[in-house]
DNA sequence: CTTGACTCCGTACTATAGTACGTAGTGCAG
DNA sequence: CTGCACTACGTACTATAGTACGGAGTCAAG
């Protein structure tokens, strides 16, 4: 098997060379004591895995500090499924309330094309409209009354 | 009226004074020619419904740099309605899109959770498995054949 | 007339996830 | 043995949306 260099381990991985460094100086893979007297990087595969690991659970809405954590439980022979399935049921509702935003705006979206005649004048359009008048609702009580003590 | 000093158009506006002037900074607003002998910021009430029309439009998905153009159609007097809504329509599409993958990702992490033992060590964890499994999948082609032009 | 609050400006820093660049040192092919 | 490709390293830059900071000037109350 040939010795995996850098720019092998990043085509296995299905990322750029950079991103290995990268994630190399961010402690998510150790870089691997170059052994060769040309101080040059040879992997194992397990960096390969290891990459790949990174990038699926990416995929699944983790971030590289989450990843990270997961990675430690991974080495940590104490640690125990449950661990695992906690951040998973956490990473769940984040996931559910980032839809249910994204469904609320989605609505609000629908609704202002729903109103929208779809052509005229903008300053007959609807949607402008309705961003402006939300602006203007909690505009008036704001700075009304001339407070004496403005912060 | 009192005259709107910067923290005063920030309270109203609900965002803090560095905001304002990031956005102004953006071109998101523009400063006010500062009127007063002393160089201090007197803003419109104007500029504090801008600010709120920022916000608003971010709360339904649109980026700083998409609302810069929402602006500048709203200042345009041969901008068209349907120019609105087609925005409108683009910015839904692309939140149903996010939806999609937020769907998938919801489904990959039930899956993971619902076939989860739950307890004991992460040897058993389905959840690790199901990552390492997957990063598995495609290693085995990728670099197998020694190619003899490797990139 | 001093003090505290407010304002100005530019710059730097936060977080996230990389990408790009320049310099210098290697490895291998022709 | 020349030259290109590759490697290492540190630093800087991208985008996004702000936040924080330091020094200087100003305003208004006491």
């Amino acid at each position: 098997m040939t010795e995996l260099t850098i720019s092998k381990a990043a085509k296995n991985a299905g990322v750029g060379v950079e991103t290995i460094r990268f994630y190399e100086r961010k402690g998510l893979i150790e870089q691997p004591l170059k052994p060769l007297d040309t101080g040059f990087r040879v992997y194992p595969e397990e960096t390969v895995q290891r990459v790949r690991f990174i990038r699926q659970a990416q995929e699944i809405g983790f971030s590289l500090r989450e990843i990270e954590e997961l990675l430690s439980l991974r080495a940590d022979p104490s640690a125990d499924c449950s661990d695992v399935r906690e951040r998973a049921a956490a990473k769940l509702e984040e996931v559910d309330r980032k839809m249910e935003q994204l469904g609320r705006i989605r609505s609000a979206l629908n609704e202002l094309i729903a109103a929208c005649p779809g052509r005229g004048a903008l300053r007959a359009c609807s949607i402008m409209d309705a961003l402006v008048a939300a602006t203007g609702e909690t505009s008036a009580h704001a700075n009304a009354g001339h407070m004496e003590n403005p912060k």
